[in-house]
DNA sequence: TCCTGATGAGACAAGTATGTCTCACATGGG
DNA sequence: CCCATGTGAGACATACTTGTCTCATCAGGA
């Protein structure tokens, strides 16, 4: 086996297993590795053969989330225009993640005493960010803290990734719904 | 044993060790039945004879649930003053709720298949038509669904929720912030 | 063609939660 | 005092998931 075939090939299946994993998960969290390894279509063994457990396995789809909401921030260009334009970016940018997001929100909570991933941290401290450049700008309100702004759109995205997936709402009002109300709030504007 | 006695009796222990299990779980979603028990002061043995099984406890939790939310709702009196005063007392209703909300709220992920419960649904019913009324008399925009906002009400009282378990914001703005955000956004207003 | 290595199927042991059961104990009423 | 009822402790079987292992198969490269 040549080295190269043998780091490509894990590549793909691994990413290939990850994005099928997370689809899944997405809509049943609590699915066994045996459904998981059914829905990338391979075996429970090679399943276990690329993630040692259920543990990195999780860890990994951990890693995976981190990584595309960062590719998002990166993207978005955070510093340009107005924070407003930039936030309408950001959420385009992550609504592909939506649901993985919403998944890996719930269950950070099972990994408390850990303390949580410094991924985490630093897209927390970036869109906080953005919240801040946007108080600072004078466009946004400076009641609410960029912590608490931050934290809405995280649930926001969650309920709205749910609310698609359970029919209640269009999948095409995703970014329209999600950015208007975290913008302007239910009240009409005079 | 007396009729009123036993009936009085059951009702205040299934009453108490209910709480404890809503209050244990909203923090440890996983908790086990025996972790269930002994926050409510029980042995797993009684607890088994109070509620058939994890899933009958749950569905007690979830009536729970429904019933302190429907309590609130009563105790708000939707009807009166403006919408958006109207909200403003419902959130601060279901302030108490909120925890047991958030773990109901990811805990009904798992119960897709069932359709979900009618008193769900009356409760949605319920919120629709508050924001409803809002966009009819003009107070509320009409670009954001009702059944969109509900769930959003729903998705930032548990982000909110966990937010201040985990010391990110501070209990005493739990109102504040869910109410100005969903109410007015995060632009300031001219 | 032969050989290497990945895969799938399945067996297997271990751990854990669950649900049921029995038994001893305590409390409270008759 | 005696008895009934609820309770706690713990044993027990069961089911499920997990993690590891073996073995047969198959595809790709030398």
């Amino acid at each position: 086996m040549s080295h190269m075939g043998y780091r490509c090939l894990m590549a793909v299946d691994r990413d290939h297993v990850l994005r099928s994993a997370a689809a899944l998960l997405t809509r049943k969290s609590t699915a066994t590795m045996d459904e998981v390894a059914r829905a990338a279509g391979i075996s429970r063994a090679t399943l276990h053969r690329q993630f040692a457990g259920r543990d990195a396995l999780v860890r990994a789809l951990e890693a995976l989330g981190i990584e595309e909401c960062e590719a998002a921030l990166d993207a978005t260009r955070l510093d340009e225009g107005t924070a407003q334009e930039a936030l309408r970016r950001l959420v385009k940018e992550l609504e592909r993640v939506a649901g993985l997001l919403a998944f890996l929100y719930t269950e950070n909570q099972l990994f408390e005493g850990e303390g949580q991933n410094e991924g985490w941290a630093r897209l927390d401290a970036r869109m906080a960010a953005l919240f801040r450049r946007g108080q600072e700008d004078g466009e946004f309100r400076i009641d609410l803290s960029p912590a608490w702004l931050t934290e809405a759109l995280y649930g926001l995205m969650a309920s709205g990734a749910w609310a698609v997936t359970e029919g209640r709402v269009a999948a095409k009002d995703f970014h329209y719904m999600i950015v208007e109300l975290l913008l302007g709030g239910a009240l009409r504007r005079e």
